[in-house]
DNA sequence: CCACAGGACGGCT
DNA sequence: AGCCGTCCTGTG
């Protein structure tokens, strides 16, 4: 087991990060701290005080691995303090949520977590990932318990369409038998949508069955580093039309967050989705 | 019984 | 181009 501890860290919250709704496979312990799966192992995160401890089985190098993942070089205070300037609304959500952090998650995980994810409840998410990762990932020990990795796309595609409707995906089983037909295949390369620019990423997620726009948002947010992408669901639907933009059209919502947030518009939308759900 | 839950899709007009 | 019924499943 390896373990890392930083001191005094700003902007940090285990609540905040976890409950934000960009992850599906963290789970809060009895002690507080949570524990997930991440493309690499098994990890742990506890807080104490403004220390942050990481423990964990990961494959490579611990600390690069944590600091990528919780976007650890971001100075989420100078964004904060940008996105407030003249906005009265983002410093009440920027202060509710204030230990919020982007996630830089796995591409293909994403892209079949948030097929899921579509008319769908968080309890069910996660629950349909467990049984996807059960079945297809493979097995880690880690503190005495058994773990199961996320499933390459190779090994998923071992999945039948009934298979994975077993596995209680619902509508969506044939979304992600697809998409994981086009993955394996070669017929779709996420090594290769991570090079362009946001805009054609965008086209090229929404190509993909299951995928429309806010999934490809999500994806692109949450796994690509694409700070920008500012998906729009049902609650941030409503806290625009309340707060900034009389439209409820996502096209005109899109356009509008693009243009008074900017390039941070995803973690504007993190505190804003935030703050609406939980206050 | 129905509405809705972090939408996408296909068939309409 | 925009609107609307439908799609699994669970909960209130």
């Amino acid at each position: 087991m390896e373990s890392l501890v930083l001191h005094n860290v700003k902007d940090f919250e285990l609540t905040h990060i976890f409950e934000c709704g960009q992850c599906f496979r963290w789970k809060k312990e009895e002690d507080g701290s949570y524990t997930g799966v991440i493309k690499q192992g098994v990890l742990n995160v506890r807080k104490q005080g403004q220390d942050v401890c990481f423990c964990g089985e990961l494959d490579g190098d611990f600390k690069a691995i944590c600091e990528d993942y919780f976007d650890l070089k971001r100075d989420y205070s100078a964004i904060k303090k940008k996105l407030c300037e003249n906005d009265e609304n983002m410093k009440m959500a920027s202060a509710y949520g204030y230990g919020i952090r982007i996630l830089n998650q796995d591409p293909w995980e994403m892209l079949v977590s948030f097929i899921i994810s579509a008319a769908n409840n968080i309890p069910r998410i996660s629950k349909t990932i467990e049984n996807i990762a059960k079945a297809y990932g493979r097995e880690v020990e880690y503190n005495g318990n058994t773990y199961y990795l996320f499933p390459s796309p190779e090994e998923l595609s071992r999945a039948s369409i009934e298979d994975l409707r077993a596995l209680n995906l619902g509508f969506r089983d044939k979304y992600v038998h697809e998409a994981t037909r086009l993955v394996a295949s070669g017929e779709v390369r996420i090594e290769d949508i991570l090079k362009m620019d946001t805009i054609s990423a965008r086209e090229e997620l929404m190509k993909i069955p299951g995928i429309g726009a806010k999934v490809a948002d999500c994806i692109l947010l949450f796994s690509m580093r694409r700070m920008e992408s500012f998906p729009v669901d049902t609650w941030i639907k409503k806290v625009m039309s309340e707060l900034y933009v009389d439209s409820t059209n996502i096209t005109q919502i899109n356009q509008y967050a693009a243009h008074k947030f900017g390039k941070y518009a995803g973690i504007a939308q993190q505190y804003l989705f935030y703050y609406k759900r939980s206050a």
